[in-house]
DNA sequence: GGTATGTAGTTCAACTTTCAATGACAGTCG
DNA sequence: CGACTGTCATTGAAAGTTGAACTACATACC
């Protein structure tokens, strides 16, 4: 009768402290000017957004440089609608190809394209060279290795999250 | 004549080291999951994505529970124009109203409706517990504090960015 | 006053994301 | 085989975001 239930505890909310107010705002801060950032550099530079240029990297990593939708979407960490949508952008722009998978006609491959990888060429120094501006050239070597450390602690702690619909990473 | 412009180095790119390129991707990994998963938890409890709660955040810490257009805008990094749709937004679902500034005829002020205070209250405890669980359960004391001292510099750095158009963050 | 320039906020169109619904195929079990 | 159930991927509509254009007011300067 007195546990906290799932989410919105019943009795006094664990609020947080002031340093840890300070150390949200510090993060949310930072993540929204960073994201914003490098998706406006990458708009500028390459005519796309951060995450399909997520998208166009991994695909250029795969072998073959071609991915299952579901595993792409799984690599991205977004939704499968969300991935129809946006390959249907990068189809219509050349840079990503969809064939039909051998194995299982349910299945689709996204391909990158030859020019999809060329303009992945093109994007890559400038969007490695934002990422390092802001992150990596701020950071000493041990502050690299504790932001790992605790970026991987909180990931690990959304991995297998709960009960949605169509999230993809619920394999 | 070989000084790197500001973006895309002319010369051979500083790529991520392979530590650096786990560092990165851990931050993209975690900062996704984490942001889509506070976004669902609002949107879930609350009725409203995680940046309209952040508003409402501001405004009731403001004094009057009222502010200016563009100094919501700065405090929350948003531009000009996603307020003015989000205002929108608030304000027809009552959470928010505008009044006329008296000092400048075309200033506007968001302000929060006690309905709206209301809204923040209830939501309020469960998104401080699912931030909580995530971040601050999970780290140790040294943890938080690296991870502030890591995201003010961060933040820091991306402040007074360049040269675009309506980013309000250019006072 | 009158002109030029800057600022506050909104609007429009194009684009992206979300959520629920759908179609098509795969795997299982009687 | 035939019915069930699950999975793969897409679709459509609603919601949210972006960047540029725009209106209205303010400020500065002659």
């Amino acid at each position: 009768m007195n546990t906290a239930s799932k989410s919105g505890g019943d009795l006094a909310p664990r609020w947080l402290t002031d340093e840890e107010q300070r150390v949200w705002r510090a993060y949310l801060h930072a993540t929204t000017l960073f994201d914003d950032h490098l998706d406006r550099q990458l708009q500028r530079d390459a005519g796309m957004p951060h995450i399909y240029y997520g998208l166009l990297v991994q695909l250029s990593q795969a072998p073959q440089r071609r991915l299952r939708m579901t595993e792409l979407a799984i690599d991205a960490k977004i939704t499968r609608s969300r991935l129809s949508h946006a390959v249907a952008r990068l189809e219509q722009k050349g840079w990503v190809r969809r064939e039909d998978c051998d194995t299982d006609k349910r299945g689709q491959n996204a391909v990158l394209t030859d020019l999809g990888f060329e303009v992945l060429e093109q994007a890559a120094p400038g969007h490695v060279e934002a990422v390092r501006q802001a992150m990596f050239d701020r950071l000493t070597p041990e502050q690299v290795e504790r932001l790992g450390e605790i970026m991987r602690i909180i990931a690990e702690g959304l991995q297998p999250q709960d009960s949605g619909a169509d999230l993809p990473w619920l394999r």
